[in-house]
DNA sequence: CTTATGTTTGACACAGATGTCAAACATGGA
DNA sequence: TCCATGTTTGACATCTGTGTCAAACATAAG
């Protein structure tokens, strides 16, 4: 094998990662990823075939990732501890960074999904793991509390509702308020 | 006054709102909107000045339609139908189309509240107006129910899920789905 | 050292969008 | 009727991004 690749793809495909998170999916051009990167436009165009490829394996990264620190979050005594230490873990998430970053998959989500089936497919994968990263932990969780509706739809709806915070993130709520909403679903979801 | 504007503004900026709904804040441009209003790209400049004057205009009738379709379906007896009718109301709009809509707002809080302030404003008088429907119909239900929270966090986190369901529809959640989702929000909030 | 192989580079042709403008136009009011 | 006023139109210059490619290049293997 002659003719190496001359530059390191996890580093490259970290910062490609950077540029999604600070421009969203549509707002990223070849020219930011190749800014972005050190790596040539035309060097990108060959190694990947294009944004949405080279999308695709960052996602995968950032999705590893969250769904890791999901699940070590959640790993706690304490059925309503555990949810509050996750909506925690995503609130710090999307707050991160100056501008906020916000929540990439919700963002990929809503502006990406339609016009990209493997985009949405991948979200859509993402959020489903996450769904039973969130069932897993709390099945898990022996404390005697009992969520308010099944397990699955309780997971569903604590996921959905990470979706909603990202939203309301975007337009200008802080960590604070966030919470709150957290606390409510929480409260509301795991009555005492 | 002589020299007079050639189009119907109303139908114009309807019909504007229909290309939104159906690209998005971001990829629609102004040819989009030439196109879809039948108006000369010229003209549109010189009326508005540009796509997010536009937007505005035509958002803010959107605004106004949602709103008062809300308050319509909240009006009934019992805050338990009430919700369930306001979360139909919602995933019917959202879904309606096709390809489905999708949510307006949700998709414009998460594309372009970042990158245009007044956008940003906009869509955050919306939901608050929004979250203040949601409360002044349930504190006008007295039917003996009372949420696991206070009103006004109750009222955020219905506002706040129906975000959560906005994003799980553009990741192929179909409305069945979507209404299990807000059941298992409405069971939780409302116990029985 | 040489060769074969895959990589990098800058340039190219093209497509789509932006914002502006002078000239042509339509029309309410004098 | 004619004029003043604001509108419409198509064209223009410009910008940003796309996808491709031949030539230059780097390097592992022989």
């Amino acid at each position: 094998m002659a003719g190496v690749r001359q530059f390191d793809e996890r580093v490259a495909l970290d910062r490609a990662l950077d540029v999604f998170e600070a421009r969203g999916f549509r707002a990223t051009s070849m020219l930011d990823l190749a800014a972005g990167t050190g790596v040539q436009r035309g060097s990108l165009y060959h190694a990947y075939g294009g944004k949405e490829e080279i999308f695709l394996r960052a996602f995968q990264e950032y999705t590893d990732r969250f769904l890791a620190g999901a699940a070590e979050v959640l790993d706690r005594p304490g059925k309503r501890a555990a949810l509050l230490a996750f909506f925690d873990y995503c609130i710090d998430t999307f707050a991160a960074g100056s501008p906020a970053r916000g929540c990439l998959s919700t963002r990929t989500a809503v502006e990406a999904a339609t016009e990209s089936p493997r985009t949405e497919a991948a979200v859509r994968a993402m959020l489903d793991e996450l769904e039973t990263v969130v069932h897993d932990a709390l099945a898990a969780i022996d404390d005697g509390v009992t969520p308010a509706v099944d397990l699955r739809a309780a997971a569903r709806l604590v996921v959905t509702t990470t979706r909603g915070i990202a939203v309301m993130e975007r337009v200008g709520h802080g960590p604070a308020e966030l919470r709150e909403i957290a606390a409510s679903l929480v409260t509301s979801l795991m009555a005492p």
